[in-house]
This record gives structure tokens, C-alpha cells and sequence, in this order.
DNA sequence: AAGAAGTAGCTGCTTCAAGCAGCGAAATGG
DNA sequence: CCATTTCGCTGCTTGAAGCAGCTACTTCTT
């Protein structure tokens, strides 16, 4: 019926922010422990995802000037999560290369959600795993692109129908 | 078969923590639209669920100090998202109100998101609308009490066998 | 080949959110 | 009624981030 699946899309569109908001606390509290700032373990997240790059590079990807990427980098080298290193090829160029022990540290915080989440989805079948992945892919690539276009025409669209 | 299971289980948990930061990052880009900070956005949020509260209430809810509570009712009185009232019955007591206009211009950033939200599950069955809500109330329960266990008792579990 | 322009990263300065500690006012409990 | 607790506020400090300017180096232009 009409009426139950209305029930069902509020219920989800209600559940959303606050399923976003979980794991974004979850994370700061990991940084609490860590001693660290959230900023900083999504910086290492990001150089295990591309590997070692420039500080520009990773200013880019983290939404920072490069003078914030710089302490930024200051202070993972202090913690020793990455170090520095001089490019051969432009020796204006400094990469910055993750210490794999060191992000294993971090990792551990993870163990314990990481096996709550295998446990989750040890009980759903191929199809459900699918239709899971290809939801939030879709969710991801409408929320970033949602992101491009507020920070570049701010908000311009909906509910508009003439110009 | 197993293998392209495990395959799809892997491209899950490699999706899950870039769901989470595209989420993070359009609510950081909608905070820099509305030229607030995205706690006070949060905050807003709170008083959303929860109704008008004390000063302290939210900064539990916020996970926040008293001070730092007040400074943020600050800036969002200060920006007209609340009004502070005094509280008949305890007359130490604020109780902070949202004025829903002003949280209306807030609302009016989300509808771009919503509105793809809303196209995405449109093509759902109920039966994967259940699935999808039992899945993340599930997941944030995971989150939550996996935050708790994380600030209360530190690192203790996982990958220990013997005392 | 040489000068102009662009790029990479670093540094000083400022801003602002948050923590901490201590305060006065008001409620509560023995 | 006095002691204790609770509530919110304020001064101070810390720390992340932006901005602007700088040096060192590379690339483009002619």
C-alpha cells in the first residue's frame, strides 16, 4: 500500500543523518584516543588510498590551502605517521609517504566496528550485498556532485521552474 | 561461489568509509554556504529532534563542555537560529529555542540532496526500502555503542586471547 | 640561452572553535 | 539554615585553518 511505503521513505530519510552523524562520532572518538585530530586520520586515509604524493596534492584532496596541508603534514611527521621525502625529479617537490606501522596503530581502532560490520553482512545474500554496494556508490557520486555544484553556484536550483 | 563474494563484501567495506566522508563533506560545504560552522549545525539538527533544552543538555548531546555549549548558543542566537528563554520553574536554567524560519534557510540546503534521495529510492521495492532501514539502524546502533566502548574502556577487546 | 612566468612548499600572522578553571546565582538536602 | 550541588557564563589558553608573502625551483617564450 501507498500509505506503508510512505512510512518507509520518511522512515529512511530520517534515519540517514543520524546513521552519517554514528559513524562521524565514531571517528572522533577514535581521534580522541589516538590523541589526534579527525582531519589528520582522514589525511592518512586519503595517501593509503593514492599512495605517497605532494602536499599539494593532498590539500587538494582534503579541501585545505597548502600552508594547512603543511601543518598538517608537520604534525603526522611528529607523530610519525608519514615522513618526507625529496622528489629526485623536482626538487621543489616534497613527498610525503605513509610508515606502515605506524598507520597499523590506527588501524586497530577500527577492529572492533570492522568486525561488528562483518558479523552485519555475514547474514545477507549475494543479491542483498549487491543491491547494498550499488546504493551506496549511487548515494556517494549524488552527494559529491551535489558538493561541486553548492560550492560553486550556491543554491540555485530546485523548486525554480521558469527562469 | 565464495570468491565473488568475498570480492563483493571487500568493495562494501572499501565503500563504506567514502560514503561516509562524501556525506561529511556536503554538510562541511553546505556549513560554508550558510557561512556557520557545521557543529552549530549540528547543534541545530539536536534541537530538532529533542525540542527546546538546556544549555547543558545539548552539550552532552554535542559532547561538548558547558563553556563551550555557551558559545555556541552564542553564535547561534547571535545568527537568529534560537532564542534563549528563561525558564519559569528553575530560574538558573536557559532554555534555548529554535525559531523556525531561520532553521526553514538551513532546510533549503538539503533539498538538492533530498530531492536526488528521493528519485534513488522512488525505484525500490518495499521489500529492499526494509532491507535498506533495517541495515543502517543496525549499522548506527553498531557505531554507537562501538563509540561508547571506545571512549569508556579504551582498546581492550580484539585480537586478545589470554589475559 | 636568458629572462619571464608559473609552481611547490614553507612561514608569520590572524581568526575562531573548543577546553579548562573559576565565578555568581539559584535550587536542594540534611 | 547552612552546606552542597547544579546551571550557565566568562577569562584565558590551545590548536587547526586561512591568508599573504617568501624562496627555491621548473617551464615557457622568444
Amino acid at each position: 500500500m501507498a500509505r506503508k511505503r510512505a512510512e518507509l521513505v520518511a522512515a529512511l530519510t530520517e534515519e540517514m543523518p543520524w546513521y552519517i552523524s554514528a559513524a562521524v562520532r565514531y571517528q572522533i572518538a577514535v581521534a580522541d584516543q589516538l590523541g589526534m585530530a579527525v582531519t589528520d586520520i582522514h589525511a592518512v586515509g586519503a595517501l593509503l588510498e593514492i599512495g605517497p604524493a605532494g602536499v599539494r596534492r593532498l590539500a587538494d584532496l582534503m579541501g585545505l590551502t597548502t600552508g594547512a596541508a603543511t601543518r598538517l603534514v608537520d604534525r603526522l611527521e611528529q607523530a610519525g605517521f608519514v615522513r618526507r621525502e625529496p622528489d629526485p625529479n623536482d626538487r621543489r617537490r616534497v613527498v610525503v609517504r605513509l610508515v606502515p606501522d605506524r598507520v597499523a596503530d590506527i588501524a586497530r581502532y577500527y577492529e572492533p566496528i570492522g568486525e561488528r560490520w562483518q558479523q552485519q553482512v555475514a547474514g545477507y545474500s549475494d543479491r542483498q550485498l549487491e543491491f547494498l554496494l550499488d546504493f551506496l556508490r549511487q548515494g556517494r557520486e549524488d552527494a559529491s556532485s551535489e558538493t561541486v555544484a553548492l560550492r560553486t553556484t550556491g543554491l540555485r536550483h530546485a523548486t525554480r521552474r521558469r527562469p
